[in-house]
DNA sequence: TATTGACAACTGGTATGATGAGTAATAAGT
DNA sequence: ACTTATTACTCATCATACCAGTTGTCAATA
């Protein structure tokens, strides 16, 4: 029996109330820092239960839109604070599969070499003095796995920040929290950290002489090796990731 | 008064609340698509109240980690809903500047001519068609200036999903909303229509021929041309969107 | 028998009021 | 002038009640 009715959407009360707050932000009738009005007032403001605004509230600061203090109130965030940019992909690793890890790497190369082409073309002195110091104490605790493990994160944090793009470094930055997990258990076998430390030598040379291909190209290598290395890592156990002919999925 | 003590961080209950499924969702306890308890014998379950609870499945439903519907009861998202995606760079969008809209466009064009490059290399042959068949559409809809907006949107879609990597595809998917605003803006322009369909001619001749590298050099010439014509960066030339329109494209 | 429709038993959604707890400005005391 | 206590705000949590959507049961009816 086909009839051409189309389904009510039921809108609720929540829902709206979110969508209200979030137009009143994109028109600009308040600004990022600015203060909201207590519960209280909104509440009565517009027209809903307590309970209702609070629920609200709780899903706009989830998203990182709204940051809320105890004691001081409810402000629009100024900057995307990054706890919630962890939360993006949470779906996608809570179903962990080969193909998942393939593509995250991947997608991961990808915008990263891009990041480093932008770096390389618009790094700053303060920018590049940054990398280097970085990689210095890297050399110094090349003994010390983990420390070398958070430096390495450090490099390639400080890279996509560099490239001067703002929606790059989030991007990145949805795709951090799992990167470092990698990258610690790399920096267990000392020939990676060796392998690291040059492979990110070069990179900054290239960003310092601004030779943006060769840096983007250098990159891609970089982390094509440490893709291949992760898989053959955890040998001992069973490895999550198996078949060559998917790892040469990198090669170029 | 400097003291070696550290801050005593209070977790607040709702938080921890958060935490403690996603913990259990990260650890395979609970399964994407899995219905959770109800409110009440959850609430129970962990000791605490159903107002704090609310407010955790809140937030997580905000994420779009878990799937809520009334009557029915709360589910482990299986995957990614693009609702909770739109929302991901909106604090970004609340402060509009030209700097933001100029990274904007430039992230897109980035991981878009990487989409493409692996649209090209992995290109099925059913993608091929339907990548032709919204061509063929496009072009019966030359005169049409919304349905070849959102044809013209469905065709960089298709491409990146066609591209074969989740999380490429999700990143888009984060840029998507605010892409398809600026296709309907563009398309209102015949020419602009017209040079469009070229353009993505030309791209879906690369694909078809899986060359890679011109598949992406072609469309970093059409975005960035595209770019130029929105930004008026292309002197002489009629622009269809004036600067300040295009800063407050984001704000609706 | 097969369909209908009222109903009960779930589920989440909303409302209210009381109380706990953090913050900051102010008043009181030294 | 400095410190401390008060106070008046804020959000955080809890308990209870009731509204509303979904689904299955089961008796009444055609």
């Amino acid at each position: 029996m086909k009839v051409g009715l189309e389904k009510i959407k039921r809108v609720s009360v929540v829902e709206a109330t979110v969508s209200y707050i979030k137009k009143q932000i994109a028109d600009g009738a308040l600004k990022p820092g600015q203060q909201l009005p207590s519960e209280r007032t909104l509440q009565e403001l517009l027209g809903v239960s307590r309970f209702t605004l609070r629920e609200a509230l709780a899903r706009l600061s989830a998203l990182g839109i709204v940051e809320i203090t105890h004691g001081k109130g409810a402000f629009i965030a100024q900057e995307m604070n990054s706890s919630s940019l962890e939360d993006v992909f949470f779906p996608l690793f809570a179903n962990q599969s080969v193909q998942n890890l393939i593509d995250f790497f991947e997608a991961r190369m990808l915008i990263e070499s891009e990041a480093v082409r932008l770096c390389a073309k618009r790094r700053s002195r303060k920018d590049l003095d940054a990398l280097k110091e970085i990689l210095d104490r890297s050399e110094a605790a090349l003994e010390d796995p983990l420390k070398f493990g958070e430096l390495d994160f450090l490099f390639h944090n400080k890279v996509s920040q560099a490239a001067g793009n703002i929606f790059i470094d989030k991007m990145m930055g949805c795709l951090n929290e799992y990167i470092k997990k990698y990258l610690l258990m790399l920096s267990n076998n000392p020939e990676n950290r060796k392998r690291s430390l040059i492979n990110h030598r070069s990179i900054l040379e290239m960003i310092e002489k601004k030779d943006v291909d060769n840096a983007g190209r250098i990159t891609r290598k970089h982390l094509n090796q440490t893709f291949k290395m992760l898989t053959n890592f955890d040998n001992g156990k069973a490895t999550p990731v198996a078949p060559e002919d998917l790892i040469n999925l990198f090669s170029q």
